[in-house]
DNA sequence: TAGAATGAAAA
DNA sequence: TTTTCATTCTA
């Protein structure tokens, strides 16, 4: 069956995903339903469906049913018109990735030509193991397309008219560096909605970012907002952010989230929103993403954050975190949150942390030059002269806020902020024996009777 | 209907 | 080697 166009009929784009399946539209276009596809590989998220499959109920003969591969199925997703004998070319490779980037990416870009040179820098970034799966894919296209219409046989026309040479015009160095940042930016799934043109996504992105709080331990955590990041398209490949902004968030919730048995405290801090965020936040939005979306277009924000309608004051945490079950998804998610805890619960928690030393009555525990405490060496290589019991030294690291991260909610943010080491505490026998700090010329007595009378001192 | 990509297939 | 055409859809 040779290939054939109908007349001089202008070819028609084939809007796949519009079409209703198995439906003629009212030009004569086929359409057939598409099937699951579902590759093995690592891209079987990617929905690669192709198959020349006939027109609609078509008997066996006409339609002969392959089975899949062994590595992969694919299936028919494409028109050709009911009056037409043109029998379109298999898909290649290439463009059956191309049409897999189209359905897995979540972009809004419209120029296909933008589409095709980001699809060519992935598809030019993927293995050879990787291009495999699409390869196989048009492999299996091929052979369907065989099966389905032996006598085919490609028959490229000469242009009755000389078409104008298809220009291959290279890019600019420009145009392809960004081609390729965008395209990488996207596989790194920087950008979650290329080609931004509307305030589409405004809402979605209109929670003020964190940058970090200062834990005061106080019922209000001063916050730091800056504009979210604008979105990235390929017109806006540095989108400018606003500078942060204090502002403050009560406190409604603080628990222990976690406690390292190293060097560092956890706290889960909830902040209360306000009802409706200021005019200052709508305007960080604004500014961030002005390239994109008219100010008229802004809608107010509100960010989700009903109030909590009578705040208690707060009570002690909990001693212990029991065990309990897991949380409804749509339980209140406010009702039971921790209080805040008192400044002494709090130090009880975070305040500082010990560390215990067993020493022997000529050792000494003194700061190292890393800032942490460190137990000496004996000072006579044979252990066994002495006979003094040991004693234990302990020092205290105090914990103060450290870095932070900032998460979510649906009604409230939390905060969370590690506790770290801010000084280490030293511990100079020497200063006992009225010695300088250089000095560990004090005798064992000195030590003995240190050990012996003044553990106390020692912790 | 050109265009933007890659690759198969034919001339 | 050159050309067309598979896909997709906006300008």
């Amino acid at each position: 069956m040779p290939p054939s166009r109908h007349s001089d009929a202008p070819r028609r784009s084939r809007r796949i995903s519009n079409i209703p399946v198995r439906n003629y539209d009212e030009e004569g276009f086929e359409v057939y339903e598409p099937e699951a596809y579902s590759p093995r590989h690592a891209s079987e998220s990617i929905d690669a469906s192709y198959s020349p499959h006939p027109p609609p109920s078509p008997s066996p003969s006409e339609c002969p049913s392959l089975p899949p591969s062994p590595d992969e199925q694919y299936t028919a997703s494409y028109t050709r018109r009911a009056s037409d004998d043109h029998i379109p070319r298999p898909p290649n490779a290439f463009m059956l990735f191309r049409r897999a980037w189209l359905k897995r990416q979540e972009h809004t870009e419209r120029d296909q030509c933008k589409i095709s040179c980001m699809v060519s820098v992935e598809w030019n970034s993927l293995s050879s193991e990787e291009k495999d799966v699409y390869r196989r894919q048009a492999h299996q296209a091929k052979l369907e397309h065989q099966a389905l219409y032996p006598e085919y046989r490609y028959a490229p026309k000469a242009r009755s008219k000389p078409r104008v040479q298809k220009k291959r015009v290279p890019r600019s160095s420009q145009e392809v560096s960004r081609c390729k940042e965008v395209a990488e930016r996207l596989m790194r799934g920087e950008i979650l909605d290329h080609g931004l043109e509307s305030g589409v996504s405004l809402a979605r992105s209109a929670s003020p970012a964190f940058v970090g709080p200062s834990l005061s331990l106080s019922p209000s955590v001063e916050v730091k907002v800056e504009s979210p990041e604008p979105e990235l398209s390929w017109d806006n490949l540095y989108p400018q952010r606003t500078p942060a902004t204090s502002t403050s968030f009560p406190v409604v919730g603080h628990s222990l989230q976690s406690h390292s048995a190293v060097d560092n405290y956890t706290a889960d801090v909830e902040l209360q929103c306000p009802d409706v965020v200021s005019s200052e936040v709508m305007d960080w939005d604004a500014v961030g993403l002005n390239s994109f979306v008219p100010m008229d277009d802004i809608p107010p924000i509100h960010l989700p954050a009903p109030a909590l309608p009578n705040f208690v004051a707060p009570a002690p945490l909990p001693a212990v975190k029991e065990e309990s079950e897991p949380e409804s998804p749509y339980s209140p998610p406010r009702a039971d949150s921790p209080s805040l805890p008192s400044n002494r619960e709090i130090d009880n928690y975070f305040g500082c942390k010990h560390e215990t030393y067993n020493l022997e009555p000529q050792q000494t525990l003194f700061t190292n030059s890393s800032g942490y405490p460190e137990v000496s060496s004996f000072s006579n290589n044979d252990q066994s002269e002495y006979s003094y019991p040991s004693c234990e030294a302990q020092t205290s690291t105090w914990y103060e806020p450290g870095s932070s991260s900032y998460e979510p909610g649906p009604s409230s943010y939390h905060a969370n902020v590690n506790f770290e080491p801010a000084d280490t505490a030293s511990y100079y026998p020497q200063h006992e024996a009225g010695l300088s700090d250089n000095q560990t010329d004090f005798n064992d007595d000195f030590l003995y009777e240190l050990a012996q009378n003044n553990p106390a001192y020692l912790y």
